[in-house]
DNA sequence: TGCTATCATGTTATCGATAACATGTTATCG
DNA sequence: CGATAACATGTTATCGATAACATGATAGCA
């Protein structure tokens, strides 16, 4: 017997009735303020309790001209980090009492930009998270439109503009350390396989290692590197096309750890050794890195603290313009610094040199 | 210069007063319904372009008793399975028209629970997806609440009951499917390292497994198989333990990808050959898989198409309660087959029997 | 004692839209 | 040609709450 119920919802107006007060009455008492006598307080509530009474959010959200929501914009749920970025936002969002709308965009061409942004707009969310990374020109709507949003929008993994406030992981830094220990560890001859080059997370992550290499003395330009597409099967192609144009790499810095994963199975096919012969560095420190054959030393990235930050940042953001009419400080870009996290692709060559 | 407009928003009755007709009207014409001229439209529409007016939902929602929002409950999403089917509930809610109010678990308990129900049913949510797999008894409010819920609710990954709604993956066929997989390469003594056990999704493909052997005339009982935890670290130690207690072992069916992971590490290092002393089959078919060393014969399940079943389905319900008083059928518990991907780690055995 | 501050509660306006009803105009038709 | 249907538009009520204002009682104080 599955029957569906249809009650009706219980409104102010009922709670008011039975308990003979007026709406403003239980309104005051639901929300614990100005003057309600003992007495009329505990009637109240238990008429409340009774009639299982929860005030309308929505209704509340319009004459207050506020929501406690928040628009989240995300791109690539099926891949594991921004998941997991979308994993902190939610928890520090639910710690904070806000809830989330919550929009994915499958197309980077930016066409969609204003439907998504009018869908959220029209239900009155209190700011907007736009998490989509940046990619080619998938954020040259930025400069049109953003002026004429009516709430507070941070950007994720964004490259720097001044005047919009953004979060993103310092990839170069990243890029910096991965290649500095390979240095440290003795290597001479590093190449990279990047990410898609129109992203600009692997424009970052290319950038760092060609200046760390440049940093020590060597001429980047003779390394060599390949352009992937993060997948394990970008990963394959790219390495066999570098040691083809390179064969005298003694250490590869990926990408992403996906694309490591394949290096280091095409490695064992073909015989190299890693880290003897090869040693390989990984960029995003995904759980199952630690497991790999050898197991991977890898930048690690901590996606979820970035959308808890960027929550905080936003929910900052959101309170100061209600209750001041500008912001405390001006917009800013944040990084957060990733770390490396070392393991067997590499680790046994940071006592013996080699490679002389 | 980072002025940030406080803008007023628009509303419709600006729009009536600068067109010179009633709000009404302008509301006729943004709904494109009944009878407004020609002439009348034109200039409402002139007006609503100029001024950049968007109706506000919110209102909308308010009057129409209706949201066109839907709230998802997930669990998990720091793992790639609970993304891809938030990816597949995005994807098609949007393309069905609707908007999502997410939340996020964490804890299994259950005390959030009339927390979040409360949240999202004053945001008048249409309909709710109970995304949380089914884990010890986190689902027994279930009985209590339900029926106290006025709108439809469908629960995702959850052991069917009847009058609840409910779309799953076939976890008990998948594992069924793996088995026999195995026993037709010849194995004969198939081990299996589980999730944990209070999740259903472990104990239907232990059951799967189970079920499978004794069907092909072996006694179940006498094939060990050991509890992780679905980490990879937990895998390792489960198939140290199972091969300790049942060194024969010719294959092992695992219960997720990320622990089989382990499991081929493990196996490289005590020089196990797979597949040919040890058959290893996975569940879940994660990307990386096909580039394990050897690559992972696995189950393998579309968490996103899960998700946009899962919607179509709630749609469903929320429109048909609208339309009519009764839903057109009576709820179900569906199912979602999964299917299995032949690689490296079996398929060698399929041609040659061996372990006589 | 009369005046003001504090307390307790009610009344009316409002948020931004649509529903329901009303009204006036123009066709259509027997 | 008058009645009815179809068209075009406006007015008022409503969704469920809170804001703003109003009112009455009590209490403190000069």
């Amino acid at each position: 017997m599955t029957l569906t119920h249809p009650k009706k919802r219980v409104t102010i107006r009922d709670v008011a009735h039975a308990a003979g007060v007026s709406t403003q009455t239980v309104s005051r008492v639901m929300n614990n303020i100005s003057y309600v006598s003992e007495e009329t307080r505990k009637r109240v509530e238990t008429v409340v309790e009774e009639m299982g009474y929860r005030p309308s959010t929505l209704a509340r959200s319009l004459i207050q001209q506020r929501s406690y929501t928040l628009g989240v914009v995300t791109y690539g749920l099926k891949f594991i980090g921004p998941s997991r970025t979308l994993n902190g936002i939610a928890d520090m969002a639910d710690q904070l009492g806000y809830t989330l709308l919550m929009k994915e965009i499958d197309s980077l061409s930016g066409d969609r930009v204003d439907e998504v942004l009018d869908s959220l707009l029209s239900r009155q969310v209190d700011g907007i998270l736009w998490a989509v990374p940046e990619i080619g020109h998938n954020h040259i709507w930025l400069s049109d439109r953003l002026a004429s949003i009516p709430v507070p929008v941070l950007f994720l993994t964004m490259e720097p503009r001044t005047g919009v406030p953004s979060v993103s992981t310092d990839n170069y830094q990243g890029a910096v350390m991965a290649t500095e220990h390979l240095l440290k560890c003795g290597c001479q001859r590093i190449g990279h396989i990047s990410g898609p080059l129109d992203w600009w997370e692997a424009k970052e992550r290319k950038r760092g290692w060609s200046d760390a290499l440049i940093k020590a003395g060597m001429d980047a330009s003779e390394y060599r590197s390949t352009e992937g597409n993060w997948s394990p099967a970008s990963g394959e192609q790219a390495f066999s096309k570098l040691l083809k144009a390179f064969p005298y790499l003694d250490a590869v810095f990926v990408a992403n750890d996906q694309m490591a994963l394949s290096v280091l199975r095409e490695a064992h096919r073909q015989e190299i050794k890693i880290p003897e012969q090869l040693a390989v560095v990984g960029f995003d420190g995904i759980a199952e890195s630690a497991y790999f054959y050898p197991s991977l030393t890898t930048v690690s990235q901590n996606p979820q603290l970035l959308g808890e930050y960027a929550i905080q940042n936003i929910v900052e953001m959101v309170q100061s313009r209600q209750e001041k009419r500008e912001a405390v400080e001006p917009p800013q870009s944040r990084f957060i610094q990733p770390n490396l996290i070392v393991r067997e692709s590499t680790a046994n060559l940071l006592s013996e040199h080699k490679g002389k």
